[in-house]
DNA sequence: ACAGGTACGTGAAACATTTCATCCACACAA
DNA sequence: TTGTGTGGATGAAATGTTTCACGTACCTGT
């Protein structure tokens, strides 16, 4: 026994096996040492109930094998599952995570990024609004869905490819008047390219596209008086919406039914994200984007080593899955 | 400048501001400086970009202003919100969350204990279940829904009352053929008490209660063989169902409508949980957990100081609140 | 038997802080 | 003028690791 009342340290270790401090280090670093002397160690430690402390570690070593994961809230199952893959991938590589939350406060953003600077992680990984969020270049940061600069890594989602697709798939299916809906602040990023492809492809193939930005992000309120607005005799002006998340295909679902507009029957609908909720398979027919690969994708990409070369944007490709909001299954 | 190409230290500053190292730790500590040093410490401090190394503070003071929250993953609602709750209230009082996810796995369970252990985290808080946890005395933990033993805080929804709330509201509602619905792994805990609840509330009023306990995590394949075998000419034997979770709920209400069995036309539902998804209120009737407090009451006690007279239980009061799975509204 | 080489254990220095015993300077009282 | 007290700056020690230059012991070949 030691003695004193506090956890037991590498220098308790070392005497309690009759080693030097040094050989017990390599021990728990794997670094080769002769078996007697390593079984001795391991003895000793296990007996002391030694565990490493990460905070000596790393302060010597400045790596902490912490990565800082910054997302506005868990509330959107889409934030939920990402934050989720991201955790699990890091854990894969034997990393950790520090979540923050930012609420899509521009300030909180900024200084959660300080908090992971203080805590010297070996990465950022940032769904993050702030254009002019002010990052140490000595820290790995990788943001997903947002492109800010060539020099700040993106990932993300085909959103262009993804709007393509829905218009595609409506116009497919018979629908000839459509609509675009968003949601959300007006710093967009690359969540309008949803929008930009779906009216690309509309025009292209010589339909007709309405476009709406719905900025109250709780109640949906303008989508009522839009709604209001183009509904004549029971029927809506429109056969095919494209929505650029599922919580907002889910939450017009809902108001339509009020006015009596059944989905798929008067209208269809397609979401984006494509998480399942509840364990009963996905809410809408929506885009799904490939949560997994994505977050496999940030964690690779804000752990490299080499950081020259690194690609500027890396975007996966999205499918169309059919969840009951359209006439197809 | 001070040249060498790494980040600045407190040295640095001092050097930079003219003054002692015990100086710039004092500005950095809010401990009383006089003015003039104050300022030259912070406008060094600012030139040279400095930042407090968390890690080397850690390694002095033995706090590190770090919890430790581990969860299965962040796929059920309710884990998520909770996850939120708690890391947002870790946050308002200046401490940052390290996320840990197990997947159910008692191993990974007692490794994420491990690696907390390791950062010198200064609590844990816990959603596990496995029932010999080996825990350092060291290190608070508070168990959330789940009583191991008296030595262990556990804080958790009041779910026995629950239980017989939702009796009593679908007794009311005029149900008389009820039933209670659980879904999950062996090792059980405080959910079980929803059912206990429910029975004790049935029998007690002289209805009839059947209890069924489904294993299988996905697919609800036990569920519609025991559908199947109570329903007759298209009616269920069953008027009013109590879900252990709003999942549950919405799985169970998605099988019936397969049958043809319309809620809460034919049969009524109520759910366990109470977390809103898709931004679009309710999934279903259900008893509602107060998530806020839930999250707060775990912060509070895992930060508490004086751990003498730590309660071993804290149960919290939960609501009844219709979301049309029940004819009440 | 001896030189040279190899494998590996040793312990001091360094990492960036906090803390504490000292010390200084100034003010005020006798 | 001198002695005493005080607010506050100082810098060395300590925190628990890793790392590296060094030293020792053993082995091999001639």
């Amino acid at each position: 026994m030691t003695g004193n009342g506090s956890l037991p340290t590498m220098k308790d270790v070392a005497r309690s096996a009759g080693v030097a401090l040094g050989t017990v280090s390599k021990v728990f670093n794997n670094i080769p040492v002769g078996d007697s002397y390593r079984q001795r160690v391991l003895e000793a430690a296990d007996r002391l109930g030694y565990q490493v402390n990460n905070y000596a570690r790393g302060l010597k070593t400045n790596r902490t094998y912490a990565v800082a994961f910054i997302v506005p809230n868990l509330e959107l199952p889409f934030f939920a599952i990402l934050t989720q893959n991201i955790c699990q991938a890091l854990e894969r590589r034997g990393y950790r995570m520090i979540l923050a939350l930012t609420d899509f406060s521009p300030d909180t953003e900024q200084s959660c990024v300080r908090m992971a600077q203080q805590n010297k992680v070996d990465g950022i990984i940032g769904l993050t609004y702030n254009p002019n969020l002010h990052l140490k270049d000595s820290i790995p940061f990788v943001s997903f869905d947002r492109y800010f600069s060539s020099s700040i890594p993106c990932v993300a989602s085909d959103n262009f490819g993804g709007g393509q697709m829905a218009a595609e798939k409506l116009i497919e299916l018979g629908c000839r008047k459509l609509l675009f809906l968003r949601i959300g602040s007006s710093v967009s990023g690359e969540t309008d390219k949803r929008g930009d492809g779906f009216e690309v492809c509309c025009r292209a193939k010589g339909f007709p596209c309405d476009s709406l930005r719905l900025f109250n992000e709780d109640g949906y309120e303008p989508f009522k008086e839009f709604l209001a607005a183009h509904i004549h005799d029971g029927k809506l002006d429109y056969d095919g919406i494209f929505c650029a998340s599922d919580g907002l295909a889910m939450a017009i679902r809902a108001n339509l039914a009020e006015w009596g507009i059944l989905v798929p029957r008067d209208v269809q609908i397609i979401g984006f994200d494509g998480i399942p909720v509840w364990g009963s398979g996905l809410p809408c027919s929506t885009i799904v984007q490939p949560v997994a690969q994505l977050a496999e994708t940030c964690v690779d990409i804000v752990l490299k080593e080499d950081r020259t070369e690194q690609p500027s944007l890396i975007c996966l490709p999205v499918c169309y899955a059919s969840g009951g909001t359209t006439r197809d299954s």
